[in-house]
This record gives structure tokens, C-alpha cells and sequence, in this order.
RNA sequence: CGGGGCAUAGCGCAGCCUGGUAGCGCAUCUGGUUUGGGACCAGAGGGUCGGGUGUUCGAAUCACCCUGCCCCGACCA
């Protein structure tokens, strides 16, 4: 490719509205553009980036026996409410009606459209198991974009989506893909870590989360410092210490605490350790049996309350904190509600069930109680975990510290079982002739995201350090100067190479030598070939890594040797 | 949704407080000199100052409304 008739709009300046290095360098290099919020444009260059992610991705998904096929983007609501997803996916999903009127939506993901193709056509066991996925881009109207291709609401993703005529099955393709992931991610030579992970809403039972690891994750993972346990902190399960409470045997007594809410100053106040305070919240439930219910939760004042945890425990599908006049419809007194007399079911953390000698909220203005006793002051507690882990709690497996890190989530595995199969009956006749529901699993990359995702592990000073495999060239070929000698010799190499199957930018344009290098190295290009009149007069060409030294060799030799050390980089991953 | 910030040439920004002919750097175009790590000289083009309403003799600048973008946001009950 001739650089000067290849659009690749490079910026000097970082755009003022991208945070993160992967956003910055993806749009200064000319990868990607802003459309809307959320959604962009991929430029040729952009686009040749993500056809070798999805290749890669192809050909292990391939060799693990799944099947591509392409569903619609635009999906008829019929189905989401057949799934009984359309509700709860909630404000995620847009919806449109078309010329008839008829509701329809953009598949944010598609195990309704795919229960539906495979409940038409799936008659017998035999036709078990099956793995199907597609390539595909799908749309989140997510509350807020960011990061660019990291959290877009328009995004390409591979979805898999396997059936199965027992659980067993489903058991072992589950875990032929997370293998097909730990390569795939391997081969984009990234840092990543499965972790156990919440379903979410697309529900089932076991889940993995693959993430890359880096400061700019929007998620954070708790990781044990001596097993190999780890798991989203949404789902992550830890022992806290707990404190010696100071008056075991204290009856509870109420005390003034004249506009003192927060856990941090009513410890200050009463001079006790923060881990002895209740922090109570009120919240409104939303989805499942008890949807608009207001429950309360507790959990040490040190502590930070999971929400998805309470979610689970109280059978909702997301929990909203309640408003100051729902919390007095309950007995509370904001900035004063603690978990006695409130009429609401409460929910306790584990790691106060046994605690005594505790300072809570008295639900009334200006008091707390203290040398309260859960055992016997507060009656109907129910017992859960909701509380998030934190960094050097001790791991449940092995007792070893708990580690945190922050994370790119860019697959995810989920056991589905019967959750969309029973209702949108996915069913076959079994060996003994009956009919039975077929068990389900799906399994998630973020395309478009890995891209942001491998910027943000492989990037320096001058810009973007794409993994050979990755590469929107692998060579940037630099003539400098305009000269008939130079531009012969870069053209005899040009086509070596190319018929070589070599993907090699050639930027013969008429800018200084400067300027090529800055544009090849923030576009990422892994070799630099350097053919100029001086060098040319001593009979070499010069060839090299991005960023490392450059080597002169005879021309005739320049091509075999730069293939020779894309071979070698290509499989240091 | 709540809070904060921003919106002026393709990009990055100044000007606004204190109203009076719209500026700078980079990029672009022309000519010339250059040419081994984002050159230099001379010239040129490019703006509904996000949109609307109002105040005023006069608005990029003041007021109000709207839109878009960026950042932060469970709470500490």
C-alpha cells in the first residue's frame, strides 16, 4: 500500500476528549472516529486491525467445532417477551417501531434470536451438541459511553451459543471454551486472568469473566495472593477480620449524636474502631417477585455494601438506593437509620451475625444506639453476603491475603442451562423417545474492545506497539527523499515483500524523514525499512524494529531478513 | 438520573471577567530554500464564535432556555 493514497488521518495533538491512552492513541493514529456517543467509524487502517482480531478469533472458534453463522441485527420484541427479557433488560435495549408499527429492538445479544432458529429446526439428540457464533456488531444503549471502543454502545462482539441434551455436555464444551479463549487471548500475547463472575442479566448458573489486567479497568477483581482463586468483586466471596468489640456484655443504650451521620465521624464521635458500626441503606428493589419492595442492609461501617450481592439476596434483578421519603415510609430517619424497628425485611453481611457491642443508627434524629447485639437486638435479620471484598481480607480457600486489581473485561463464559431454552422451548426427543428441553451455554468476546484492550498493554512514548499478529501493516517501508535511486530500490523491496505475503506500507510521500518515523511508530508498524541515498551509495538499506536499532544489509538481502525477523517476533507471543 | 466542566477555523487553544473590526500554534493551498527523527522564508484560503430568545446603539463577551460533548457519582442512612 502507498502511503499517499491511503487515508490514514494522523493527529499531532491528543483529542481534548479522550481520558484513556488506548482512546488518545486509536484516534490520533487514525484508527477510529467519533460518529455519536458511543459509536464510531473504522478507518482502513482501524479495519484491518479488527478483521485479524476476528480471523484469530475465527480460527480457534473454528477448531473447537463451533459454526459461523450471521444473525439480523434488528430483532421483532415478540421474542423478548417470550424470553421474559423484555422488561428486565431494561433501558439497554432500544426499542423502535417500524412502518407497521410493529416493536422492534437492536440486539444487544442474541439468545432469543438463536432459540428461536434452533427450536424450529432441532428435532433429535442426534442433532446434539451444537455450537453456533457469529461475528457481529451490536448496540447497548448504554447510560455512559466512554473510553471510546472500551465501553461504546455500538461494538462488535463474537457470540457463541451451544446445545446441549444433558448438563454433562454442556459441562465439558463450557470448558473446551475457556480453553478456546486462554488461547485466543494468548495469541494477542495479552495479560489477561480468568476470573468466577456474576451472570448479570443473561442469567444460567457458572460464569467466567476473562480480563485484561490494567489500571484503566473498569472493573475490579479480587485475585488471592496464594491460590489460584479469583473473582469479580461483584461476586467475590472473602473473611473480613473482625474486631474485638470492646463491652461484650453492654446492654444497648441510645446516645446523642447531634448531626453525626457518616460511619467515619460517628466512630470519631463515640471513639470507637469504624468496623463496630452498622452502616445501614435503604433500597428499592426492581424485577423479580418482590419488584418496588423497600429493603434495608447491613454491613460493618469499614465495609462497602455490593449491590449486586444484595440483588441476589433479596431476589431482585438491580437495587436502586431509596429515596428520603421511601426511607421514612420504613421507619428510618436519614442519616440515622439503623437496622432496629424498621418495617422491612433487613439484610445483615455474615460478618456481623455474631457481632455485639456495635454502634447503629436509632431511626431518630440525632441518636445512635450503641452496644448493640445482632443476636439479641435485631430479630429479623436475614443473613447474606453483601458485602464487597477488600484488599488483605483472607481468601476462603486458603486463608492467603486477598489482591485486588483492575480489569478490561473481554470474554465472558456463561452456563446458561435451561434459562432460554425452557421458555422459548429449545426441545428434542431424547433416546427414550421423549421430549425433553435442550440445556444451553453462551460465550462472549468483545472484538472491537480487545482492540482498545491490547493498546492499552502494548503502548510507549511514540505510540501504539501492535503484536505482529495484529498489525495494520507489519512493515512500514520509509524512502527518504524523492530521488529516482531511492524510490526504485523501495519499489523492487516493496513488491519482494508483498508477493512474499508481507502486508507492507510503503510511504513514499513528500515529507521529511521525521515525519515518517513519528506516523509509523504511533500507528504501531513492528519493522521500519529505511531506504535513502546515503545509505543506498554504500550499497545498504537499513531494516529494524519499531523502536530498537536498525541494521544495513544489501539489498538483495533486506527482505528475507526482515521476513526472517517478523517470523521470530511473530512467535515470541 | 444527579453533580461538575466544556462548546471560538480540520486539530489544540487564547479572547469573555471589564460588550465596540475574531486571534495564536499546528494542519491545508501556492512559490521558493531545504531534506537521516514532527524544517525554514514569503504569501493565501478557511469562522452561522454549538442553537434559540432576550438586554443593548452595538453581543463570541451579559441574562435565560435548549442541544451536544467530557469527567465524577451506591452510601456512609
Amino acid at each position: 500500500m502507498r502511503y499517499s493514497r491511503f487515508f490514514i488521518p494522523t493527529l499531532r495533538d491528543d483529542p481534548a476528549d479522550a481520558e484513556v491512552i488506548s482512546h488518545k492513541l486509536l484516534l490520533r493514529a487514525g484508527f477510529i472516529r467519533r460518529v455519536t456517543s458511543g459509536v464510531y467509524d473504522y478507518l482502513p487502517i482501524g479495519l484491518r486491525v479488527l478483521r485479524k482480531i476476528e480471523a484469530i478469533v475465527r480460527e480457534e472458534m473454528n477448531r473447537a467445532g463451533a459454526q459461523e453463522l450471521l444473525m439480523p441485527m434488528v430483532q421483532p420484541c415478540e421474542l423478548w417477551e417470550k424470553s421474559e427479557r423484555m422488561e428486565k433488560y431494561g433501558p439497554e435495549l432500544l426499542r423502535f417501531r417500524d412502518r407497521h408499527n410493529h416493536e422492534s429492538c437492536l440486539g444487544p445479544t442474541h439468545e432469543e434470536v438463536i432459540c428461536d432458529l434452533v427450536s424450529r429446526e432441532l428435532r433429535s439428540y442426534k442433532q446434539l451438541p451444537m455450537n453456533l457464533y457469529q461475528i457481529q456488531a451490536k448496540f447497548r444503549d448504554e447510560i455512559r459511553p466512554r473510553f471510546g471502543l472500551m465501553r461504546g454502545r455500538e461494538f462488535v462482539m463474537k457470540d457463541a451459543y451451544s446445545f446441549h441434551a444433558d448438563d454433562a455436555c454442556l459441562r465439558r464444551e463450557y470448558q473446551l471454551m475457556f480453553d478456546t479463549y486462554t488461547t485466543i487471548f494468548n495469541r494477542f500475547g495479552l495479560t489477561f486472568r480468568a476470573v468466577e463472575a456474576d451472570t448479570g442479566s443473561i442469567g444460567g448458573s457458572d460464569s467466567h469473566e476473562f480480563h485484561v489486567l490494567a489500571e484503566s479497568g473498569e472493573d475490579l477483581i479480587a485475585h488471592c495472593s496464594g491460590c489460584d482463586y479469583a473473582a469479580n468483586v461483584e461476586k467475590a466471596v472473602s473473611v473480613r477480620d473482625v474486631p474485638a468489640s470492646a463491652a461484650d456484655a453492654e446492654e444497648a443504650s441510645e446516645i446523642s449524636t447531634p448531626d453525626v451521620t457518616s460511619a467515619e465521624d460517628v466512630a470519631a464521635f463515640l471513639k470507637v474502631d469504624t468496623a463496630l458500626l452498622v452502616k445501614t441503606l435503604v433500597y428499592h428493589l426492581h424485577g423479580g417477585e418482590n419488584n418496588g419492595a423497600i429493603v434495608a442492609a447491613c454491613v460493618r461501617g469499614d465495609d462497602q455494601l455490593q449491590e449486586i450481592k444484595l440483588a441476589h439476596a433479596a431476589a431482585a434483578d438491580s437495587v436502586e438506593l431509596a429515596s428520603e421519603e421511601e426511607v421514612r415510609s420504613v421507619g428510618g430517619v436519614s442519616g440515622f437509620v439503623g437496622p432496629q424497628g424498621l418495617s422491612c425485611p433487613v439484610y445483615v453481611d455474615e460478618s456481623l451475625r455474631d457481632a455485639s457491642g456495635l454502634v447503629a443508627g436509632a431511626n431518630k434524629a440525632d441518636a445512635h444506639v450503641t452496644g448493640l447485639s445482632m443476636q439479641c437486638d435485631v430479630a429479623d435479620a436475614v443473613y447474606a453476603d453483601v458485602r464487597e471484598t477488600r484488599e488483605g481480607d483472607a481468601c476462603t480457600r486458603c486463608s492467603a491475603a486477598i489482591e485486588l486489581s483492575r480489569g478490561i473485561e473481554i470474554g465472558q463464559v456463561f452456563a446458561l442451562g435451561k434459562r432460554y431454552t425452557e421458555p422459548m422451548e429449545v426441545m428434542f426427543q431424547d433416546q427414550q423417545g421423549k421430549r425433553a428441553v435442550a440445556t444451553m451455554g453462551c460465550y462472549g468476546i468483545g472484538v472491537s474492545r480487545l482492540m482498545a484492550a491490547v493498546v492499552e498493554q502494548c503502548n510507549d512514548e511514540a505510540g501504539i506497539h501492535w503484536p505482529v499478529s495484529l498489525a495494520p501493516f507489519q512493515v512500514a517501508l520509509i524512502s527518504m527523499g524523492q530521488s529516482e535511486t531511492v524510490l526504485a530500490a523501495s519499489e523492487s523491496i516493496y513488491h519482494e515483500l508483498s508477493d512474499a505475503g508481507i502486508e507492507v506500507l510503503w510511504d513514499e510521500r513528500k515529507e521529511r524523514p521525521g515525519v515518517k518515523f513519528k506516523d509509523a511508530e504511533l500507528m504501531g508498524l513492528p519493522m521500519q525499512i529505511v531506504v535513502g541515498d546515503r545509505s543506498l551509495e554504500r550499497g545498504v538499506i537499513e531494516y529494524g524494529e519499531r523502536g530498537g536499532e536498525r541494521i544495513e544489509a544489501e539489498p538483495a538481502m533486506v527482505a528475507a531478513a526482515v521476513i526472517a525477523s517478523l517470523q521470530q517476533a511473530g512467535s515470541s507471543h
